[in-house]
DNA sequence: CTGAAAGCGCTAACAT
DNA sequence: ATGTTAGCGCTTTCAG
């Protein structure tokens, strides 16, 4: 590997000065800098990160935890995440907490603090007293995807809104028998979504005037197994059936889909099915949604990042993410 | 945050003896190794990672390359890479190649030669000559997962031969009439994948003495509404309709198992449909497939790099992935 | 088995 | 604007 000495030489100036003309910090005039560049260039010269974070204690690359690399959702956001560092020169150094607790654990305990990170990204995590502490001793930038967590800077979206407005779609087109697959407490681990989520339908419901139906509230794990089993148990159960059914997220909609034309309802004539998140199967099976928007949500975090190691700025501790109802061919009116 | 001195100083050793204790490499005594090891505890430190790697030269840090995030084979790969090298103790740097050419060359151009860490694994990237050449000049050790390619190690799946299990089984069902669905030159970039899945479909034809229609030859593109599309086709065109289908990835098969409902034919009563890959999804619809062990893939690209860190032992240049045909529900006799 | 000390390749004062 | 130089926090000879 070239080193720095090299381009000096070939430069005809000192080290000092490479190093300043190559990192844009403190004056070089415009012909060193030049004369600098094309010995870096022809000599194939790129600076050597480990030498420099230990001189310079940055290290253009940000750690990013998420829960889970092979779902949907967060391997968007991550991806989002990473194409916008990519773009800003940063490396992303990926921890991934998945089931293993040891594995977590030593994430926290060990791999966080090597020094490797200029901040730390973490994407839907629910972070424990003490996890939350570990993060914040390092005295790195962390931005947390999803909350809220008073004690850190986070973006989350209103979950308790998009369920509301999900389920204000249904009503406004004049359903009232409306049921909701999601709300598994047993699967309550990040942020209580699925409860916040059931919170948003019940609100507007009483908004309504509605009271809910118990038996219109099918706990589900979030995937399209899921969803289709609930939707089946929903709708083959003897008694009132729901006109429309809300699901707590995209995957079991489609779930939902499947059941129902499995059981000779036909969507939207004969049920009405909305879900959350803005999945890239939506648009295939005309699914009516509440889109999040996951890639600008690991955009979003990605800058907020870069802009606070750029100018030490200090930023209000949670901010909103957007979301929006996108109307598409599995609801229709009663 | 502490750093080694204070450990050194705790212990009532050297610095040198902290390294050596902690890292395992010289000789300590098992007295001196316990104080260490409880100092360090102790002080809560962790060894500097940039520190430590450019005085050793080693940063225990894998730099992998990913064609997509978003998509399920990648980062199912990519988590059982990740979980493989993380129970290591290694770190993982994520470097994630879109569609950005730019962002693509600087990976190879600049990212890589940050010295930022020790080995590369390649995720199902087909590489040109000069990038194969910039990957080699690193002087790390490189798998690509997904190949050939004559002048790097790599773990490939036999493509064709993959093809052909899938055929055979529709031909051992007495199917004779069999549209295939892939095949796309225009997606023909990753090692040329369609083309051999393509290829292996045609030689199990012709081992059963078949003149492959090619009417029964669509293309799509590896997505689930390309494979609903194609499937429609196949099926809805007049003139004589094939019996099964063998789609060239798992979601095309079912976006290709939706299109035959949603035509009225039952599967696999009315056509038998075969995917290639293992998806998740694969279990829900009860599909057919030759799984390739994703997760698995990762697992092993892992093991391998971790192996050729620790005893520079030399490989064989090539090694062929496992692949199993799955009997699930979309695949019956004619 | 252990300690002293010389770097690893760069950056950031501090001079000039 | 540029050069000199002292580290950054470890690892690794080299002695002992």
């Amino acid at each position: 590997m070239v080193s720095i000495d090299e381009v000096a030489k070939l430069a005809g100036v000192s080290t000092a000065t490479v190093s300043r003309a190559l990192s844009g910090r403190g004056h070089v005039s415009p012909a060193s800098r030049e004369r600098v560049r094309t010995a870096a260039e022809a000599l194939g010269y790129v600076v050597s990160s480990r030498a420099s974070s230990l001189a310079s204690g940055r290290t253009r690359n940000i750690g990013v935890i998420v829960p889970f690399l092979d779902r949907w959702f967060f391997s968007t956001v991550l991806s989002g995440v990473s194409s916008a560092l990519m773009r800003a020169g940063y490396d992303i150094t990926l921890y991934n907490i998945t089931a293993d607790a040891d594995v977590r654990r030593e994430v926290f305990a060990t791999f966080l603090r090597r020094q490797r990170v200029d901040a730390v990204i973490a994407v839907s995590i629910e972070l424990d007293e003490s996890e939350t502490q570990l993060l914040l001793e390092l005295g790195l930038p962390v931005i947390a995807i999803g909350g809220p967590n008073p004690r850190l800077r986070t973006l989350t979206v209103d979950d308790t809104a998009v369920a509301r407005l999900a389920t204000a779609h249904l009503l406004g087109l004049g359903h009232r028998d409306i049921a909701h697959i999601g709300a598994n407490p047993e699967f309550d681990l990040d942020f209580h979504i699925p409860t916040q989520r059931r919170l948003g339908f019940e609100q507007a419901l009483a908004d309504a005037g509605i009271t809910p139906n118990p038996a219109f509230l099918e706990p589900a794990d979030f995937t399209v197994d899921g969803g289709f089993r609930a939707a089946k148990q929903l709708l083959g159960r003897p008694g009132p059936r729901p006109t429309a059914i809300f699901a707590a997220s995209d995957e079991m909609a489609i779930g939902a889909i499947l059941a129902a034309r499995d059981l000779g309802f036909r969507v939207p004539q004969d049920l009405s099915i909305i879900g959350i998140d803005g999945h890239e199967l939506g648009e295939f099976f005309q699914l009516s949604t509440v889109d999040q928007f996951p890639i600008a949500q690991g955009e979003r975090a990605a800058h907020e990042v870069l802009a606070r190691l750029d100018q030490d700025r200090e930023m209000s501790a949670a901010s909103e993410l957007p979301f929006e109802l996108i109307v598409r061919g599995t609801t229709a009116r009663v």
